[in-house]
DNA sequence: ACCTGAACACCGTTCAAGT
DNA sequence: ACCTGAACACCGTTCAAGT
């Protein structure tokens, strides 16, 4: 956890490099974008960037955070809600958004979702356990197979999110994730 | 098409040169081992590196060529002999299992099938080539959905092999590809 | 308490100089 | 005809020096 500066001009320059890297993100990737381009869009010194944020995942997980916090949240109103037929599907069709927002945000995730740890791996921990509960609810309702994990359902995601996260056509997204969503159906 | 070399201290550093790489790229995968690496452990000039494979693309068609013509050729057996049922899933599996042969490497797939040039992706398209008429016969006979194309088959391995390089379970490999080949089923 | 920017080891890549 | 290795711009990362 980065503890948050208390002076004006860090609270200043914390907030330009978070908008830096999102601008970065947004035009290259979160992979092409380099440490010290952020730092000189910015306008600071490299040094100001990483007492910041000590890596890159955490300017990963600055940036990105609030979108995944967003996914906790949609689980727990698809849950509680009324119920959609296909609330499971709404939702990993959100996480694929979610992660082709930026390219090479598919590795980082993966990464993250593997070691468990620093400030991406505990928010993924978050969205597994999402996961988690909307799949037996699935489970509960005869929608998916009754061995499907929430691990290996969002592993598959992430995978056809990297799968589309530098396609061009937009639909490919779509198709794969109605193959997909064939596979995880029950018998 | 990197000309092969006459001189016989030329064709001595080309087959010391893929030796390391291949070496490298067994302990730390194709996208850790840098060319400078590669050269060093060969024993020669980085220049040498780059004159024999003018790119890293072109180094490791080199290191994994032979591998990707086996699966041409495996397609073409399996059209040509009895026809085991699942001749299909037999293809797809020793196609994943190529890609994750090496890490990395399906970073490097996935980019030279896009591109479609290159000396990978000119191999890229013959693999589809044989994936389409493996695809076909699949249809022929009912064994997959009729709107099943081979590009997006392909598209699915490459992105399970992904999800599969840096997982330790080995068994992930057989689930994940279980549940890919549900979805691809009829109806 | 925070910022600056020079510095280090490394990367991919090139190219003049050699044999 | 081929090899060598110094060189360039860049990368991630650190840290002494400033305010």
């Amino acid at each position: 956890m980065t503890g948050h500066p208390r002076r004006s001009d860090a609270l200043h320059n914390r907030a330009r490099l978070i908008e830096a890297a999102r601008a970065l993100f947004d035009e290259v990737g979160t992979d092409a974008a380099s440490m010290n381009d952020i730092a000189r869009r910015a306008g600071v010194g490299p040094g100001t960037l990483w007492r910041h944020f000590p890596d890159k995942e955490a300017l990963t997980a600055e940036v990105v955070g609030r979108s995944l916090d967003g996914l906790a949240a949609l689980a727990a109103e698809l849950l509680d809600g009324p119920g959609s037929p296909d609330f499971l599907r709404e939702w990993v069709s959100t996480l694929v958004r979610h992660i082709t927002r930026y390219r090479g945000l598919a590795v980082s995730y993966a990464q993250a979702a593997r070691s468990g740890d620093g400030p991406l791996g505990a928010r993924c921990r978050a969205v597994e356990e999402a996961a988690a509960r909307l799949v037996e609810r699935a489970r509960e309702r005869g929608q998916v197979r009754a061995d499907l994990t929430a691990p290996e359902l969002i592993r598959l995601a992430t995978a056809v999110a990297w799968a589309c996260e530098t396609t061009a056509a937009p639909d490919t997204t779509t198709r794969l994730l109605d193959l997909l969503f064939e596979g995880v159906r029950p018998r």
